[in-house]
RNA sequence: GCUGCUAUAGUGUAGUCCGGCCAAUCAUUUCGGCCUUUCACGCCGAAGACUGGGGUUCGAAUCCCCAUAGCAGCACCA
């Protein structure tokens, strides 16, 4: 039967797009990507597909106290996955000269001054809307002072280009802001220089160079926004269209890079890819496929509200797309004997490796009597079905093995006393597997066919999906999904 | 403190601009039932929301005001 495809919400138009548009992703190389970068990647990817044109990756690194120089092929790793139509990348780190010229030119358009005042000061004047000495000062001078900040004339902190804005306006955050800053610690690792941009200006000078026709980010850039829109006015530049989204949380996750860093380095995760961590690098050890992702972010869309993403939502888009495609194998969590009396000496079962999909064909699970493992939760008194195998009746047992007897082979017996179907498994063919959930590990044993499925996400029948991901000899390592 | 943004079910969303067709959409979730050699998938059904208070209006989720709550900015971070 076809199943009616679940339609994926449609974005909002935006303005001015008919022509096309050029997005871009713009990411901070201090980590790898998470859920939250998702989002920002993925809607601005949405857009461009819809109007067709470029997406740029911009690689945000001007300040080098968070680059993490592992981070760029991180980044580059986590975008591959996600999948995105990424048609050009530049790097900041190599642009500094065109900062610098566009530094000059601001200053000369009488939009910035060199402000050598304390940084307390400057607070204390900025709040009570007074000028600061520096800021009278003329542009040949100032032109020197800032050649001067290249050159190494200045220390750390005791000189700051400002852009001229508004010291009465009534936003405390617009007045007077910083564009260029010194810092001489520590190195950065692609380019030479102590003279560093700040984020709003060598980002105004980028979105401007690299055509960049509409933003789409988080509502924290708000007044970033409103403070970049003073460099375009200087320049007689048009600004792109911006969409400003809502903070976004995680239940039960952080969201924040330098406090993953933290618990890594305190020993809490064991890395990047520890599943309770919101990376997507975890969610794709843990089975998450990134149309998943992809989906469950264009569904949040481009709100302004702030939302609480619930792990159910993107769980039950992945479960759709896992659902068709995972093969179904036993697992037997905490593995318990049972001895069977009375039945067959040898049976085989069949069971198909995806019950909506007999084309995929079965896997063979044998049974030689008497013994069999099956979930210790399940070794209660009481009849049972041992999948696809055969039933059974579980006595009372007054030694450590269970024992239970031969019930019949009727399906339709247990249907109607409406027993348990389990899974089971050969004690004499199958292989240790540990499954890690974020509620701690379960172990167990299952099929051997599971060897074949490495990297692959599968169904542990009754107990949700997994991804298979590793294989040794001393047995499997699976990582659960979801239900 | 100053500035700004937001406010629809447990979660996410549609509707809000251009009041009536909204006793409010869709998905998820939960609970029933069906199907099924999985507690998955699928199908059927049910539950569950317009932050509060005023106002305008014949009529407000939609417009106005106030309040409350959350978030963000006021960094030589992005």
């Amino acid at each position: 039967m076809a199943k009616p495809r679940e339609q994926v919400r449609e974005l909002p138009d935006l303005e001015k797009a008919q022509g096309g548009v050029v997005m871009r992703f713009a990411p901070n190389p201090s980590g790898p990507l998470h859920l939250g970068h998702a989002r920002a990647a993925v809607l601005n990817d949405a857009y461009v597909h819809r109007y067709g044109g470029r997406y740029v990756l911009r690689i945000e690194d001007t300040d080098p106290k968070r680059v993490d120089p592992q981070a760029y092929t991180m980044v580059q790793e986590d975008l591959k996955w996600l999948g995105l139509g990424i048609t050009d990348i530049v790097y900041q780190s190599d642009r500094f000269d065109l900062y610098y010229q566009y530094g000059e030119e601001l200053i000369q358009r009488g939009g910035a001054y060199v402000c050598t005042c304390d940084n307390e000061r400057f607070k204390a004047m900025k709040l009570a809307k007074e000028a600061c000495p520096c800021r009278s000062t003329g542009i040949d001078e100032t032109l020197e002072s800032f050649k001067k900040m290249r050159d190494g004339g200045f220390e750390e902190g005791e000189a700051t280009l400002r852009v001229r804005t508004d010291l009465d306006h009534p936003d405390p955050a617009m007045r007077d802001f910083p564009a260029f800053r010194i810092l001489k610690s520590p190195p950065h690792p692609r380019m030479e220089g102590c003279l560093y941009p700040l984020m709003n200006f060598s980002v105004t000078v980028d979105d401007h160079l690299l055509g960049i026709t509409h933003v789409i980010r988080g509502k924290d850039h708000i007044a970033n926004t409103r403070r970049q829109r003073y460099i375009f006015d200087y320049f007689g530049w048009e600004p792109p269209v911006y969409r400003h989204y809502g903070r976004m949380g995680i239940e039960g996750v952080v969201l924040s890079t330098s406090q993953m860093r933290a618990g890594i380095n305190a020993g809490e995760f064991q890395g990047w890819d520890d599943i309770r961590l919101g990376t997507l690098r975890a969610m794709a050890r843990r089975g998450i496929k990134p149309e998943a992702v992809r989906e469950a972010v264009l569904d949040i869309g481009i709100g302004e509200t702030d939302i609480s993403f619930s792990w159910e939502n993107l769980f039950a888009k992945n479960r759709n797309i896992v659902d068709k495609i995972a093969n179904r194998y036993f697992f037997v969590p905490d593995p318990v004997e049972i001895r069977i009396k009375g039945g067959p000496e040898n049976w085989t079962a069949h069971p198909a490796l995806h019950p909506g999909d007999e084309k995929s064909g079965s896997r063979t699970l044998d049974y030689t009597a008497p013994a069999t493992l099956i979930p210790s939760n399940e070794a209660t008194p009481g009849l049972k079905r041992l999948k696809d195998l055969f039933n059974i009746e579980i006595h009372n047992g007054d030694s450590t093995i269970q024992t239970a007897t031969f019930a019949g082979e009727s399906l339709a017996d247990v249907r109607m006393k409406k027993a348990p179907i389990i899974q089971w498994l050969s004690p004499r063919n199958c292989i240790p597997c540990t499954l890690m959930t974020p509620d701690g590990d379960v172990h167990g044993m299952c099929e051997q066919a599971v060897k074949s499925e490495l990297g692959n996400v599968v169904q542990f029948e009754r107990v949700g999906f997994v991804r298979i991901d590793s294989i040794s000899p001393e047995g499997i390592i699976a990582y659960f999904t979801h239900r």
